[in-house]
RNA sequence: GCCCGGGUGGUGGAAAGGCAGACACGGCCGCCUUAAAAGCGGCUGCCGCAAGGCGUGCGGGUUCGAAUCCCGCCUCGGGCACCA
């Protein structure tokens, strides 16, 4: 029999004879739950007024008080369902939201569902079931599986990001985005109108300088194309033809496969759609400075947005007979302008775009074979190389070790600060998709160069004086510029240390129109596009230009086409070549349609590429705030209550806003909270909103994980039917071997919540997660271990109702004063926890007082205590604890009462008990007065452990007030 | 390789320079029961009959006092990885 169905079994011997009738048991849980479930529905108990709006209540109990926005992230409602890790976060916070109401504060914390996306498309594609279908059975199950656990959320701001009322939104900002570009002078979005006005004016050159007047429509439009927030590229995307669509650089892993499906990706020159990110790049990384964010994620942001700061600097090659007049310039980003000097060579991506015109006819007088490779001329090496490079998979440059690889092109150019003649390489290890995709190698100060250096016998020149004692090849450090100075030139950085010697280098460069200070990003633009069925329509159509027209917001919502077949079109998996071919281009009735966008009615043609998952996720935190709104995605005043800035009293950044408290895993650290932060900062540029930052506090819940096992065939077995003997592990009589990991159905190890509603009740189930451990931590799920959490309700049950007769039985004498004492430090201690978040230890301070309460109890639990216990865990057991208040004699429910508050005065102890130490061991205690002086307890202490003292006589005494006295012989 | 986190009883964990192991699971003993289960009570870091000794990954240091602070290692987990 499995723990769960075993546990089961004993809840349904509870129906026999030899259980009290009216003990706390799985099925007495189940119906006050049920209950107590359907009270909150009816009574409305988790309803959050707004301060504007049909949400308004100005008869709420907390009309008027503090706001607190707590949020999950929201879930995306699979066809497995819920087991028990996912609703981890949820009942945290809902712990927290229930404490904070009772506390006094007008807590929202509501939940909706991300359902647009893959699995339910994939699905459809299997079966024909239309993935609207699956999808709203999915949110249902879930929407069962969670009012099941009692969580507090406002029910009528529950959503799906595929309902037409949301998604008709999340076109909205679309929109929004499409028609505004980025004021690089004022480092924020403006809407796109005022742009055409400042080329109607000629305060803006067009980009061939013609005057604006002069230009055609279409030319204006692609003008201003160029510009919007959301524009269409051609630039290179990962095209993954297993999969049928391009992803997001995100969404590939580093050996160049999708993170969904394993399939190979592939670079293509597609055309897409992109929203401009990279705009936003230095506010992401600093304004992460304010953000209350675990340190973790802050640090993978900043990594992914990869700011670095150092100069572009033009490299001159004059033609040589490549049949080319003149010079080419060769621009190469640099983060150290400090070691110009100790440039020897220059290195291309094998892709750049000069790379043929650089390339002569003949390899130059004395080029040295390795440089050559085996090749006749260099027009020979470079195509060689090139084939190389693009036919190596980024797995296989992974695999072999960083071995630099690399061809002369044969030409040469002038280093700016001493003209020295240097050669110029293609090598892969030079990426064509950062900076400039060119490089200045300097082998003394950069390891790649230096391995590329000793692969070809290029020179190296230090630049920068290691430490004596540095015996290791590239020197990274600082120290005094060396061989760094050029009478011809003039330029001089010899002694100065880097920062300095950067700073003279740029200063130099910018002198002599050689280069300039630059600031490069390695976040790039954002893929928008995907070819699928199951996303947002874009609210886009093209005219005869195939220039796209953005909708007017009347036309808002572009519903989803009702199709037959939704898969776009997949290819063979490594088949490079192929295109996209999306689903909606199928649906030709609604792809050309005909309408009136002003000039009379015309014949468009639809986008047919819908919008990746992310585009419903992104804004979800401000549709809660009035999700009744039908004018706009979110209002003013109540984006402003909830998520406004607060009063820093002149602090020097301003708050950013954003929601009180966000809980979710770290696996979205990246997409998830990157894109959500680049809308919302558009939005409030373009003064939808009021505040800057969309989270202000993160917290990353733990996973719950659980063991697996396998058997010796290496299948795995049902992990509820594995018992323990003696360190090793059995299914029947078979040993099998133990994992540990996911909680997942081929593992075999899956349990639900609901079979833990039905074996134990949710309160309990509540408990034992909450008690488990702290918030932020992962753990093991272990079923049997649930039962403590069920014996310390039975315990809290129990102080107040009969087993025998169901009758309440509660004194109203007065407790003993060591028990009222012990309720005012749960009380405080209580408060304390919970304010922090630490559930587990505010768990284990109820426990004891329980404990207590049952061992002082004379008859009933004592009112003085029992009342303000069904208080305090009100928050963790609310159905238990409504059903006790109720049975205290009290009306209505406890959701608004006032949360208990410890008497100060109960909290200073009379006297106190001081552990005396002898050489750092407690040798003895002593209990003095509270107020006893210094010298009273001091000399207590000493006659405590004179027997250890022996007569020495102590060196030293140290008494800590309030803490222990130590004492060294 | 670089950057973050962790390492405490059989297990999950508690202890924000001051009594290591709160609370819970498990285990052992007892009560109740014809019996079992459930429930309740007691004990439970390790060594030792005991007195006592030893104990927070390892080694050092600071301090009257260190799980906690500092230095050097070991180890587990996560992130990034030719980003110029």
């Amino acid at each position: 029999m499995s723990e769960v169905a075993a546990a089961r079994a004993g809840v349904d011997a509870g129906g026999g004879a030899d259980i009290p009738p009216h003990r706390y048991t799985a099925a007495m849980a189940g119906t006050i739950e049920a209950r107590w479930q359907n009270s909150w529905a009816e009574q409305g108990t988790a309803h959050t007024p707004n301060p504007d709006g049909p949400l308004a209540d100005p008869d709420h109990p907390r009309a008027d008080a503090p706001k607190l926005y707590v949020l999950d992230m929201f879930p995306y409602p699979s066809g497995a369902g819920l087991h028990v890790g996912h609703p981890l976060g949820y009942i945290g916070t809902d712990c927290y939201s229930r404490y904070q109401r009772m506390a006094g504060f007008n807590v929202l914390h509501p939940m909706s569902f991300d359902a647009f996306g893959l699995p339910a498309e994939q699905y459809a594609v299997q079966t024909g079931t239309h993935p609207r279908v699956t999808t709203e059975a999915n949110v249902e199950r879930y929407r069962t599986q969670l009012r099941r656990l009692g969580l507090a959320h406002d029910e009528r701001r529950s959503f799906a990001t595929t309902d037409v009322d949301y998604y008709r939104w999340t076109q909205w900002i679309f929109l929004r985005v499409f028609n505004a570009w980025f004021d690089d002078r004022r480092g924020a979005a403006r809407p796109i109108a005022e742009l055409s006005a400042e080329f109607a004016g000629g305060r803006r050159p067009t980009p061939d300088g013609r005057a604006w007047a002069d230009l055609s429509d279409v030319e204006r439009r692609a003008v201003i194309n160029d510009h919007r927030l959301a524009y269409i590229s051609e630039a290179p995307v990962n095209w993954c033809p297993g999969l049928g669509t391009v992803l997001a650089n995100e969404e590939v892993t580093a050996d160049g496969r999708s993170e969904r499906g394993n399939f190979p990706v592939f670079k293509r020159n597609l055309r897409q759609w992109m929203m401009r990110i990279t705009a936003y790049g230095d506010r992401l990384l600093d304004d992460l400075e304010g953000l209350d964010w675990p340190e973790q994620v802050k640090a993978m942001q900043r990594n992914w947005i990869g700011r670095s700061t150092g100069a572009h600097v033009d490299f001159l090659s004059s033609a040589t007979d490549s049949g080319l007049a003149g010079e080419v310039r060769i621009s190469v980003f640099t983060t150290r302008p400090d070691t110009l000097f100790g440039a020897t060579y220059m290195v291309l991506a094998p892709e750049h775009a000069l790379v043929e015109r650089l390339t002569p006819q003949a390899w130059p007088e004395g080029t040295r074979p390795a440089w050559r490779g085996e090749h006749a001329t260099p027009g020979e090496a470079v195509a060689a190389y090139r084939r190389f490079a693009a036919g190596r998979t980024e797995t296989e440059r992974q695999a072999e070790t960083r071995e630099k690889t690399g061809v002369f092109t044969g030409a040469y150019a002038t280093n700016p600060v001493n003209g020295a003649q240097i050669p110029i390489f293609i090598a892969d290890y030079v990426l064509a998709g950062y900076g400039t995709g060119a490089i200045m190698a300097v082998p003394a100060e950069d390891e790649r160069d230096w391995a590329f250096a000793e692969a070809l016998d290029l020179p190296i020149i230090r630049t920068v004086q290691p430490p004596a004692d540095f015996d290791g090849t590239a020197y990274t450090g600082d120290g005094p510029s060396i061989n760094s100075s050029s009478s011809e030139t003039g330029l001089d950085l010899d002694g100065l240390h880097i920062a300095e010697s950067k700073a003279k280098a740029i200063t130099w460069l910018e002198s002599r129109g050689a280069g300039a200070g630059a600031v490069t990003y390695r976040l790039r633009d954002w893929l928008f596009s995907r070819q699928r069925y199951w996303g947002e329509p874009f609210p886009i159509v093209y005219d005869d230009a195939g220039l796209p027209i953005a909708l007017p917001e009347t036309m808002l919502p572009v519903e989803l086409p009702d199709i037959d077949d939704f898969s776009p079109r997949t290819f063979d998996s490594d088949d490079a070549g192929s295109s996209p071919e999306t689903p909606l281009s199928r649906a030709k009735d609604w792809m050309e349609v005909t309408l009136d966008l002003g000039d009379g009615p015309r014949t468009y043609r639809r986008e047919t590429n819908t919008m990746p998952q992310w585009a419903g996720s992104c804004w979800y935190e401000l549709r809660y705030l009035d999700p009744t709104n039908d004018t706009t995605a979110v209002g003013a005043a109540n984006e402003q209550y909830w998520m406004g800035p607060r009063e820093t009293g002149g602090g020097v950044r301003p708050d950013s806003g954003g929601v009180d408290l966000y809980v979710g895993g770290v696996e979205h650290a990246v997409l998830h909270l990157l894109y959500a932060r680049f809308w919302h900062k558009v939005l409030y540029d373009l003064g939808h909103l009021s505040s800057s930052e969309p989270f202000r506090r993160l917290y990353n819940q733990g996973y719950i994980q659980a063991y697996a096992y396998k058997d010796q065939r290496g299948r795995y077995v049902q992990a509820d039917e594995v018992v323990e003997r003696d360190g090793r592990w059995f299914h029947g009589d078979a040993e099998v071997t133990r994992e540990y990991g996911k909680m997942g159905k081929s593992l075999r190890n899956v349990v639900t919540p609901d079979e833990m509603c039905e074996a134990y009740g949710a309160d309990t189930f509540r408990v034992y997660e909450m008690s488990m451990g702290p918030l932020d931590v992962s753990r093991p799920w272990e079923t049997r271990a649930v039962v403590g959490a069920q014996r310390f309700l039975q315990r809290v049950w129990r102080l107040v109702v009969n087993e025998h007769t169901g009758a309440t039985e509660v004194v109203d004498t007065p407790t003993d004063a060591a028990t009222r004492k012990l309720l005012h430090q749960v009380i405080a201690g209580v408060r304390e926890d919970l304010d922090d978040l630490r559930l587990n230890t505010a768990v284990a301070k109820l426990i004891e007082l329980t404990n207590r309460a049952t061992a002082v109890r004379d008859g009933g639990g004592c009112r003085e205590v029992v009342e303000p216990l069904v208080l305090m865990l009100a928050p963790f057991a609310p159905h238990l604890a409504e059903e006790l208040w109720q049975r205290l004699g009290h009306r209505g429910s406890l959701a608004y009462v006032d949360f208990p508050v410890a008497d100060p005065a109960l909290l200073v102890a009379a006297s106190i008990t001081y552990p005396v130490q002898v050489n750092g061991k407690v040798r003895a205690r002593i209990e003095v007065p509270a107020d006893a002086a210094e010298s009273t307890v001091r000399s207590a202490a000493l006659a405590a452990v004179a027997a250890q003292v022996a007569g020495r006589e102590p060196r030293k005494v140290i008494v800590v007030p309030g803490r222990l006295v130590s004492v060294v012989v």
